[in-house]
RNA sequence: GCGCCGGUAGCUCAAUUGGAUAGAGCUUCUGACUUCGGAUCAGAUGGUUGCAGGUUCGAGUCCUGCCCGGCGCACCA
């Protein structure tokens, strides 16, 4: 893409003025207010900063050795040592031109494709996935989609809880009061009445506690009739996720839950023992300190009436028991030995940051030569009215089937009364698109470090950024095409003569650069922000220039506009998990 | 108490290595329709970026202190 020639352009002619500048400092970007230019550069200023040079003499030295004139107009040194670059329309209309034929879509393949696992979803065995899991799923699955989409591989790996104490309890549960019938009819909403129940007997019966604990021993040590039941657990388990993720259009390429793992905790413990890492305390096994970190960044200390103290990580309970640290490491380090990747990247909400840190910490000095980069791309809660965490009215946490069925009806109700001409079939379709989309765009259009409140209104409002009004620009676009019937050449000149179709290109252009910021910061509201900036473009362009109407050669070069930009959309859309219709 | 995160227009949010005059949507008000889909668009109103300092050519962004809110901090995951 453009600006990336202009880019390494910029840093040859640094090179050139500065030999031991560093070249991953020298990037281009695109300017800010238009009347400045369409990229600029302002790095040239913190590298006359670093070498205490005049910032404008220095620029006008880079100039000196820089040729863009195949692409930019006359490049000007403006306020305090800014490079701005005014693209040339020619070099817009070839680029426009290639992608026309054929080209990838504005953005350029990875030059160094990297081996990246994504840990996401994790939904619990003999659970109902809840609006918990949506924004983990929904993320990680759109972190995925556009880290392959840029030429990496990827291996999605979903953690399911498929082994943990709360397995004393349903087993109980199952062997007591289980109603075939409804496990038949409902088998999480049963599995989930068995382990209420029998949790709350246990509250006040202290020998049924003893039993459930019994029950989680037996199975822990391989008792035949709990490991059948256990094994029909996940059976069931695995039928509901599989509904799920099909409904949400997420695949994994493994799940490998806890249970995976637990031929490997008892070595896990083992070697670290060994190493010294872990140690004894109070009857569990734990990871203290090793003072190699500067207290403040040391996760294993915390500040507690003005002196430093240990805040150990536990990976043996004093029972014997491995808990959730153990299973994760050892997770950690099969990922790491089976896929060899350059990076591994685990998607959770923020609560989780300290034991991550203290993972991640771990690992490290169980691996020292590791050279794995450990990513924890956390997220924010969701949440109802009132700032309290999202809920039913009867205070139940809210289902995930039950969430997008309410998607979907509530779109259908909107569509039905918008387009009542259409059949229902295709209502019905049109809806599951639109409230699907609704709500995976309301997970990803907010900053993922941010909570965000859950709002029916908002995310199926048609105005402002929302996914049906960026699905709505896709359609309007596509009714385009069927008005203009198949008199379409695809290869068609792009001559570009009013502002509306020179802005809506340079728009096009950035769609490259924006996908490579999502993959960087792990934050997909820069592509949806995107994505809403270039409907709002493409619209002054709908407003402003005539496409049918418009004389033969005019008409052609503004259907292919039309085109690429559909295109932009609908493969964003299909990077955040959305799908599209042609008409709504 | 300590740590992490947040505090930006009345509301919900954005702001791409520190970069130029902090931007959208909703709301309110004013306009545009014999419409390539008005499920739209144009314009107006609205700001001491929580407070106070500091760093520098330049700070919403970095540093220090304080205020407010959410979350976390030894055997749940």
């Amino acid at each position: 893409m453009l600006h990336q020639f202009i880019e390494r352009a910029v840093q040859q002619a640094v090179a050139k003025v500065l030999p031991d500048a560093d070249m991953s400092s020298v990037l281009v970007r695109p300017c800010p207010d238009p009347k400045f230019g369409d990229y600029q550069t302002n790095a040239l200023m913190s590298l006359a900063k670093e070498r205490k040079l005049n910032p404008c003499q220095l620029a006008a030295d880079v100039l000196t050795q820089l040729n863009v004139s195949e692409w930019c107009e006359k490049v000007e040194i403006a306020g305090a040592g800014f490079l701005n670059f005014r693209l040339k329309v020619s070099a817009l209309e070839q680029t426009l031109a290639a992608v026309a034929r054929g080209g990838h879509l504005f953005f350029e393949k990875a030059a160094e494709p990297r081996t990246i696992v994504i840990d996401f979803s994790s939904p619990n065995v003999a659970k109902p996935m809840h609006v918990g899991h949506i924004r983990s799923t929904v993320l990680g699955d759109c972190l995925a989609r556009t880290l392959r989409l840029l030429g990496h591989r990827v291996v999605t790996d979903n953690h399911i809880g498929d082994w943990g104490t709360q397995f004393g309890k349903l087993l109980l549960g199952w062997k007591g009061q289980l109603d075939r019938a409804a496990l038949a009819a409902d088998p999480i909403g049963e599995m989930e009445r068995l382990y209420k129940s029998t949790n709350a007997a246990c509250e006040t019966d202290a020998d049924l506690l003893e039993r459930a604990r019994q029950e989680l021993v037996k199975l822990q040590n391989g008792d035949a009739e709990n490991l059948v039941i256990w094994r029909e657990m996940i059976e069931l388990s695995q039928h509901q996720f599989d509904t799920l993720y099909g409904r949400l259009g997420v695949e994994f390429d493994f799940t490998l839950g806890e249970s995976f793992y637990n031929p490997r905790l008892k070595q896990v413990v083992a070697e670290l023992r060994e190493r010294g890492i872990a140690r004894e305390s109070e009857g569990a096994i734990c990871v203290f300190s090793d003072g190699s970190l500067p207290p403040k960044e040391d996760p294993f200390l915390k500040q507690q009436d003005g002196q430093w103290t240990p805040n150990p990580c536990l990976i043996q309970k004093s029972d014997g028991a491995a808990n959730y640290a153990t299973t994760d490491l050892a997770t950690l380090a099969y990922r790491f030995e089976t896929w060899q990747p350059a990076e591994i990247v685990y998607v959770t909400d923020g609560r989780q940051q300290l034991h991550f840190r203290q993972l991640f910490a771990i690992f490290r000095r169980w691996h020292p030569d590791a050279k794995v980069k450990l990513s924890h791309v956390w997220f924010g809660s969701i949440l109802g009215e009132n700032n309290t965490p999202f809920k039913t009215r009867s205070g139940e946490t809210v289902k995930l089937a039950e969430l997008l069925d309410e998607a979907e009806s509530r779109a259908l109700a909107i569509v039905s009364e918008k387009n009542p001409n259409l059949s229902e079939t295709e209502r019905r379709e049109i809806a599951r698109v639109i409230g699907l989309g609704a709500i995976k765009y309301a997970d990803l259009s907010p900053n993922r470090q941010s909570d965000y409140v859950f709002s029916w209104d908002k995310m199926l409002s048609f105005a402002g950024n929302t996914a049906p009004y960026l699905q709505y620009a896709y359609a309007r676009i596509r009714s385009i095409f069927r008005k203009a019937g198949a008199g379409m050449s695809p290869a068609a000149e792009i001559r570009l003569i009013a502002t509306e179709e020179i802005t809506l290109a340079k728009k096009l252009l950035h769609f490259g650069l924006v996908l490579e910021a999502v993959t960087e910061d792990y934050r997909p509201n820069y592509l949806c922000n995107y994505l809403y900036e270039l409907a709002g473009v493409f619209t002054g362009f709908y407003e402003a220039c005539p496409v049918l109407k418009a004389a033969d050669a005019e008409r052609a070069s503004r259907l292919a506009l039309c085109d690429l930009t559909s295109r932009v959309l609908q493969q964003g859309l299909a990077l955040l998990g959305i799908e599209t219709v042609e008409q709504m």
